[in-house]
RNA sequence: GCACCAGUAGCUCAGUUGGAUAGAGCAGCCGCCUUCUAAGCGGUAGGUCGAGGGUUCGAGUCCUUCCUGGUGCACCA
């Protein structure tokens, strides 16, 4: 009784062949509260055309002749459904014994390309949705089975940068460590925007300087001292990567010489001696996405100069292993022990044995807007008549996310409207250290545990509607300690924690399955869902399955914690149930506590023990 | 103009790929700590699922036409 629904839907399988309808699909849902049963199938509607009988005859007829599996007491028809009873004990305990981790063969390997912010400024709470969207995203294609390395790519030639770093020396600063670096860099950037409205010729100017100077890795230190500062915000965010890329190494490395001669070779790759786009090299689209008004996309500018989408592409290429030639070296070991690597000029291409990008999948994390160039790159990939690039077109994707607004403002970095992201953090932990302070002041670890908290509800938030969804950022809503957040469910895990902790050493003893209940079934449905949501999330890219997930198992959980009978009087109280019961519900509480554990950690959010 | 996305309770959102009476949280009202953590639980109230048409035994979910809001459509980066 490995799979309870799988031994259902293969019992049911087996009757419809001998209704001659065997490859109708069979689906086992749960029952809804208040109808007879715990699991169902509504399978007879569809037969009933087939069969020419309604539906209610079909259900009891395969009622009668099914042959239950192990741990299914009996079936019901319930009008045209079909629902079956099982057996509380057996059940219960063999969802006990499922284990956590996923076994999934058909594993592949997944590049996650996330956060990738400009490293000229501080993170804002825009990047934190990116953050936490694809830090959540690695971890669920992790535990779905695949093997995932996450890059994250430093647009170090960028202008961003150059301004920022042209404006240490036009404005003469000089940092003094106070503060982070990443702060005091982006200021100096949003004074520098305002000052071209003055001096805009100087400025462009020597901005035009340091960017030749930036393309041949010139300033590298300065812009890793940036990096730097922003990873903290990262970490403190709770998530790791494997690889920066930078923007330099990549054009350095002719990675877009390379990409344009593979296009070139392509029938839909041309170059016009004539009309709009003479001397322009083109890529036509339309056999990728269809009824564009203009089906061309200038790929290099008649003046030689590639365009932005050319650059992309060509990284594309690099992530698909369409050309090797990085070469990488180790940059920083992360909080939790984990080596992070780099692209390197001075590397070398398997630092310590470690072989990176390497992947059939890509998935990019960039905001919606960033839509068109995304799908300009995969015809890119799809129109370069090769099998390889190919599949490396229908193995990208692009997890677009909509922007976060502050109060209902949009935010601009460039105007210096933003809310920082360490401000946000900081106040997250603050709250819940208050709440620390009223409601568990004896609470030895409060400083960790507000961390954990604090920075939960703050993941949790971002996490917990749809990526296509807008998010306008309020600190009262986001930073919530009640309700749909993550506290709510780590507070069910510390609860489950600390009855564990006043336990008895007997667990495992004596226990008795038999005295298992309706109650303690419908906590193991909820346990036994994982699996699926995991494979969802995977297969969608999609986080808030789980928290969705995650609220649910809790909800279930703390509705059988307080559950009373009929005259009001709590009824699952674990540590005061009969022996053999107590072990039996102590095991499922185990459970529930290692269930909560690892859905939050899907989500990177930790779960404390007390709080 | 064309394309993509969204529209579900006063507010913020779910809705397991077409199944049973559309669910949570917040806000409101009423209850529950002599009992394993009340950051919790129960109850109550709140809905034309943007509108119309269609497909189906069955539609919040699928097809279609509208309405509203957002974003994207450069020889810019």
């Amino acid at each position: 009784m490995r799979d309870l629904s799988c031994a259902l839907s293969a019992s049911l399988s087996l009757v419809l062949d001998q209704l001659g309808v065997g490859e109708t699909e069979v689906s086992i849902q749960e029952v809804p509260l208040g109808k007879p049963g715990d699991f169902g199938t509504p399978v007879a509607f569809g037969l009933a055309r087939v069969l020419r009988k309604s539906p209610t005859l079909i259900a009891e007829k395969i009622v009668e002749r099914i042959e239950l599996p192990n741990g299914v007491l009996r079936a019901e028809a319930v009008g045209p459904y079909i629902n079956f009873f099982v057996d509380p004990g057996p059940y219960v305990r063999s969802v006990i014994e499922l284990p956590l981790s996923l076994v999934n063969t058909s594993g592949t390997e997944v590049i996650v390309e996330h956060t990738s912010v400009n490293p000229n400024k501080e993170t804002h709470i825009g990047h934190v949705r990116n953050i936490v969207l694809g830090d959540a995203v690695a971890r669920i294609l992790t535990a779905a089975g695949h093997t995932v390395e996450v890059q994250n790519y430093i647009d170090d030639t960028g202008r961003q940068a150059a301004e920022s770093l042209f404006a240490i020396d036009y404005f003469g600063a000089r940092y003094d460590g106070e503060g982070k670096y990443d702060r005091w860099l982006g200021d100096l950037y949003v004074r520098l925007g305002r000052a071209k409205e003055d001096d805009g010729e100087v400025i462009d100017r020597g901005v035009d300087a340091v960017m030749r100077r930036l393309e041949r890795g010139e300033l590298r230190a300065e812009v890793e001292a940036v990096v730097r500062a922003q990873l903290e915000t990262c970490y403190a965010l709770g998530a790791e990567y494997d690889l920066l890329v930078w923007e330099s190494d990549i054009v350095r490395s002719g990675f877009l010489d390379r990409g344009l001669k593979i296009l070139r070779e392509s029938e839909h790759v041309s170059q016009p001696t004539e009309g709009k786009f003479a001397g322009a090299l083109v890529m036509d689209v339309s056999a990728f996405i269809p009824g564009l008004e203009e089906p061309n996309v200038v790929l290099v500018r008649s003046d030689g100069n590639a365009m932005y989408v050319a650059k992309d592409i060509g990284y594309q290429f690099w992530k698909a292993g369409l050309f090797k030639g990085l070469n990488y070296r180790r940059f920083d070991t992360q909080p939790s022990g984990r080596p992070l690597y780099t692209s390197a000029p001075d590397g070398e291409p398997e630092p310590g044995g470690r072989r990176l990008v390497h992947a059939q999948e890509i998935v990019n994390v960039i905001g919606v807007e960033q839509s068109h160039p995304q799908t300009l790159v995969r015809a890119a990939l799809a129109l370069s008549d090769s099998a390889e690039s190919l599949a490396a077109s229908k193995g990208s994707r692009h997890l677009a996310y909509e922007l976060v607004s502050f109060e209902g403002q949009t935010m601009s970095g460039r105007k210096g409207i933003a809310l920082p992201a360490d401000e946000v953090i900081e106040e997250a932990v603050s709250r819940a250290r208050a709440v620390i302070k009223r409601k568990n002041p004896d609470l030895g670890p409060a400083d960790e545990v507000a961390r954990q908290v604090g920075v939960g509800a703050l993941r949790f938030a971002m996490l917990k509607s749809e990526a296509r969804r807008v998010i306008d950022f309020r600190w009262e809503q986001a930073l919530s300690l009640q309700g749909d957040s993550a506290p709510y469910a780590q507070y069910a895990h510390a609860r489950a924690c600390s009855i564990l902790r006043s336990a008895p050493e007997v667990l495992g003893i004596g226990t008795d399955w038999r005295a298992l209940g309706e109650l303690e079934v419908r906590l193991a449905q909820v346990v036994a869902r994982l699996p699926q949501v995991v494979a969802a999330a995977a297969r969608d890219l999609a986080p808030h399955l789980v928290t969705q997930y995650v609220l649910d198992l809790a909800t279930a959980w703390n509705g059988y914690y307080n559950h009373k009978d009929d005259e009001g009087r709590p009824d699952t109280q674990i540590l005061r149930s009969a022996p053999g019961l107590r072990e039996a519900r102590l095991a499922l509480v185990t459970k529930v506590r290692d269930t909560l554990a690892a859905s939050l950690d899907l989500l990177g959010v930790e779960a404390p023990e007390q709080m």
